[in-house]
DNA sequence: CATCAATACATAATAATCTTATGTATATTT
DNA sequence: AAATATACATAAGATTATTATGTATTGATG
């Protein structure tokens, strides 16, 4: 079962900036597979949605860029700039209360699985 | 504090659907406010972005609608479908194994306050 | 060794959904 | 009387995602 795209809309920056926070650097198509891993195929990140994203976080100065070869194949590593740090505490902070919102007033039962 | 627009995208159907569920009917305008009082202020829906959603569920025959006039204003009352009534349980079994992701996800913590 | 799958980037056209603004009208409170 | 609250609706614009397309390298498979 993959989500209905609906669902994720909007959580997209926060999972970004998480995973940063938790691996220093990573590259897209890292984070593409790594959200795919650990979600169980249930979030699978698409490369339209995921560049767009990750270069408008490195022009807003949250995210910082290194450009590595692979061989000669090219790989742009992101990580988190001191304001993305800030950031990226606020942003979980807020969602963290969000989904306790949304538990109350969907009054869902929480899984400790 | 009120949560960040791009949080609550993709919400709304399911807020919507969930308050029917247990209310039997409401109009636009309660919904509003009901959803208010429950997040304490944290999720004010808008009536740009919540009468199209009522309208396109309409269209869709997940929700039905009868029309009273309170005095001589005009209240619009949405009710579930039958397969509303379905789609509601889908929906909410969903979102609940989403946010049970989520959290896997970002690692939170739940509160149980 | 040729082909396919995977890795790795990027962007453009389109679609979906929300914000903001505007409009109309009635009812209630100050 | 005027301001606020109730109650509907829609349109223009913004944002963000989907889908499709493009380029190129690397690894696996038959």
């Amino acid at each position: 079962m993959i989500y209905s795209s609906e669902l994720i809309k909007g959580t997209l920056k926060t999972i970004i900036l998480k995973l940063l926070k938790e691996n220093k650097r990573m590259y897209g198509y890292e984070i593409t597979q790594t959200v795919k891993e650990m979600t169980s195929g249930k979030i699978q990140l698409t490369e339209g949605a995921l560049y767009p994203s990750l270069h408008a976080l490195e022009a807003e100065g949250i995210l910082v860029t290194e450009t590595e070869y692979i061989g000669k194949r090219v790989r742009k590593y992101y990580s988190l700039s001191p304001e993305g740090k800030t950031m990226t505490k606020e942003k979980l902070s807020e969602f963290a209360d969000f989904m306790n919102t949304m538990r109350f007033l969907l009054d869902l039962k929480i899984s400790n699985a």
